[in-house]
DNA sequence: TGACATCGCAGACAAGGCGTCTTAGTCTCA
DNA sequence: TGAGACTAAGACGCCTTGTCTGCGATGTCA
């Protein structure tokens, strides 16, 4: 049985995560953020998970400014999406419905019900 | 940044999934099903999946009869749940609420939209 | 233009996860 | 009691992943 690396590892959500709340920035920045005092050795770490993370496509590059800005290409919603579809996929054969169910039967207080409602409405409402 | 290790990996996975489909049995049936025509090596692998898993208390073993039974303790259902929790510790802090939305979004057609909303009335009058 | 700091890049490394396999001991039953 | 199946414990090796080293390239500033 070959194992499945993960799209996205600890460390590299790390990194996306400062990327989201900062939008562009350099790999200094990003250093100083993650590891305030932290030595040489933390910036290269950083680099690498830049570097890892450019070749996943989850993140871009513009190597044009000096030094290099980076930005992420992904958002959290869509990387939520991405790990919902793993565990559908993991699960239920790929199908999204199992997991929508349990978190309704799970999730919900009368509130909530009442608020995702209000959602299906709205939807509805943009069909048309 | 430490690795946070899966709670079920792939291969014991799909051991966990023939003891959902087939209920309680033994190494033997498992290992004949997972890997036709397998070898004695293959034997030992269940076995060591099935000890990680009971280790994990993800699986009951009973001693008493020989050859040994086993049975899942957890079901599909939790699993999810577990996987939607862990999904949610690292990308919403926790709160599930975000990847309901989500699947509201992304996933309903028309048809789905009133039948959760059928989901949503059960769940209001199993309350009163 | 030369000194110097910072950056980019390629690769190496260790720890641990995970799937697999070996071996030795144990049990059942004819 | 001997054959054959099962249990148990550990080892092996590949891979992922977080980290780090070394060095050439690039920019800044007197």
């Amino acid at each position: 049985m070959a194992r499945t690396p993960q799209d996205i590892t600890d460390a590299e959500l790390a990194v996306l995560n400062l990327l989201w709340e900062q939008g562009r920035c350099t790999v200094r920045y990003l250093t100083d953020t993650l590891y305030p005092g932290g030595s040489g050795a933390h910036y290269a770490t950083v680099q690498k998970l830049l570097e890892r993370l450019e070749n996943k496509k989850f993140v871009k590059r513009d190597r044009k400014p000096w030094p290099h800005q980076f930005e992420s290409r992904i958002n959290r919603e869509e990387l939520i999406g991405r790990r919902l579809q793993a565990t559908a996929d993991k699960l239920c054969e790929g199908s999204l419905a199992p997991l929508l169910t349990h978190l309704v039967k799970v999730q919900l207080n009368p509130d909530e019900r009442s608020s995702l409602r209000g959602l299906l409405d709205q939807l509805d409402r943009e069909v048309k």
